[in-house]
DNA sequence: AACTATATTGGTAACGTTGTCATTTATAAT
DNA sequence: ATTATAAATGACAACGTTACCAATATAGTT
């Protein structure tokens, strides 16, 4: 709350320790070749004035930040918490720090947002999936540091990509619906598709099943956002068709858990009567009885990978040959199936 | 990617626009006093040559940034996620920008992450809870700018709070568990407790319980992080020592409905053989069957408002009266006790 | 001893913007 | 017409740091 002192600067650290600013800086910035009683110098000198660094004014010498710029859908959200989280363990150590902004899956937003953000100049960008307005994609080609894009990868990287692949998890789940038997399946996303991801996963998964002899009976794309109780009302919506629909698979476990209560109350036996897959693989699918059978997706890893790859560039290394990244998702097969 | 052209700076939009590189300035701020002709010339300028603001040397130069220091244990958690969403919708609109740290619940590491955001020379920082090291808090004393700190109001703030009484927490639940007619009753928690709240929590508990005659029977604090297998051990090793509990308050949701799904799945009737409740009230309590009893907690609204006490203070407005707000937290009563 | 390579320190200028003050031009008031 | 006031624009310097280049000291070589 002390602001009537002048904040201390090097020149300050600099005069009380007797030496050049230049030299101050060097001790800070940890640069070669700085003999012992020169950095200890200055160190006491800085301790004695409580001198902070000014960034700031570094950065805008050094033409370059240690800001990452960091553009997720939202937060409440099973998955970019998880992506959050890894990112900033990647970072954890280096000089870099995250800033973050959330479009709450709207595109115009997430032009605004990085466009604000540009006007920091960060070290890196990371913003998720692989849709973008142009105006959002024409900012990015100019912008100079690395850029990655997380979660998918079914489409062109602007620059790295890290994710899984959304048409393999629609495969993977429809494979798996048919094989247990199933043949007439339903599905129920949510956010009008609004995360072009969720929409991938479903074209994939009706794709597969149109394959296999299977086509999908019928689909409820809600509006509102992915909760259970969406799930609940989606099943529901369903049902009343009267399509005889066997088994259903949601865009996302939340959906699915909430379909899963559902049955629960209301007499609907499952697997027997009807069959739940969800996605993500959230840690309550595998506690809850019987298991919810999901496609485990690696968030965390995702968001730990984004971050290295922009630490490690941001060290001097070059670019990776492998732009694209994708990780492993897996099938888990509960007793909803 | 283009890394050869130098950036156009408002020099280049002066000169292209044929003003003066302040007037230039002057409309990129949205300065009072500026004629339509000069503001229409200079944006066209500035779109033809594709400028764009340099934030890092204009913080420089007016002392103060457009950063947000945020600082909050981790994201793989119920109730940090919410918080940040809040404060990034009560910062939209404005050109204020969070910057995140996680901390992982270590003071040591809180502290390396505020000394590295305050050579951001952020405009304000939010941290939660109210307990730091004490490094942390001198250099907060030090820090110019507001500060909040958000999820906890027992204690003294540095600057502002917006938080929930824990103390309450914990006696409405020990009321509720009482009023109920539960005698023997229980508590589990986790991290080590790590997260001082949860400590405040159950040491008002505890009091109530005493007060009421109905003293805590019994106690296990894991030392993992907080999650439904852990809810669920932590039932059973509470359970293991035959004391006759018949209730249990755990120290979240998370934890409680681990311990819920072991009760299904173990014969034990919930609430008649045990009660369960829990804390946060995520939206499973209530999708679930039977509904977890737990507390409502306002972890956005919380978030929203921290945001806009940071920006109100920004925009010039005086230090708020009440300099702790406490918001409101609700039992909400549901078929597990 | 003279010379080269390296370690260590310093000086100057710049990064791109905006605060402050000065100046010019338009508008309103006498 | 004249002055007072406000609107609009400009000039200059400064924010605090670090890149670049120069200078000196030290160590190593022949």
């Amino acid at each position: 709350m002390d602001n009537t002192a002048r904040k201390p600067t090097l020149k300050d650290v600099a005069a009380l320790s007797g030496v050049s600013v230049i030299s101050a800086s060097r001790v800070m910035c940890d640069a070669p070749n700085i003999s012992h009683q020169l950095r200890q110098k200055v160190e006491q000198a800085a301790v004695a004035i409580g001198y902070q660094r000014n960034r700031i004014a570094g950065s805008l010498r050094g033409k370059t930040t240690d800001l990452i710029a960091v553009i997720v859908p939202s937060m409440s959200n099973d998955v970019f918490p998880n992506i959050v989280d890894g990112i900033d363990d990647a970072l954890k150590g280096s000089s870099l720090r995250l800033v973050l902004g959330m479009t709450k899956y709207d595109d115009t937003s997430e032009e605004a947002i990085l466009r604000d953000m540009l006007t920091w100049n960060p070290a890196g960008v990371i913003l998720s999936g692989l849709e973008h307005s142009d105006n959002t994609k024409e900012m990015l080609a100019d912008f100079s540091g690395p850029i990655v894009q997380v979660m998918d990868i079914d489409g062109d990287a602007i620059d790295m990509a890290v994710g899984i692949s959304m048409q393999e998890a629609g495969v993977l789940i429809a494979q798996h619906l048919f094989a247990r038997g199933y043949r007439r399946i339903g599905y129920v996303g949510a956010w009008g598709e609004r995360p072009t991801r969720s929409l991938k996963r479903r074209l994939a998964f009706e794709a597969e099943l149109a394959r296999l002899g299977a086509p999908i009976i019928a689909s409820v794309i809600l509006d509102q956002a992915s909760s259970m109780q969406g799930g609940a009302d989606g099943l529901k919506q369903l049902l009343a068709r009267n399509l005889g629909i066997d088994a259903v698979f949601f865009a996302n476990d939340d959906l699915a858990m909430g379909a899963l209560f559902y049955c629960q109350t209301h007499g609907i036996s499952v697997p027997h009567d009807l069959a739940l897959a969800g996605y993500n693989g959230l840690e309550i699918c595998h506690s809850i009885t019987p298991h919810l059978t999901t496609i485990a997706t690696p968030r965390y890893e995702m968001g730990h990978l984004a971050g290295t790859l922009i630490r490690n560039q941001r060290n001097g290394a070059a670019s990776p040959a492998q732009k694209t990244i994708r990780m492993a998702q897996n099938l888990i097969v509960g007793g909803t199936t």
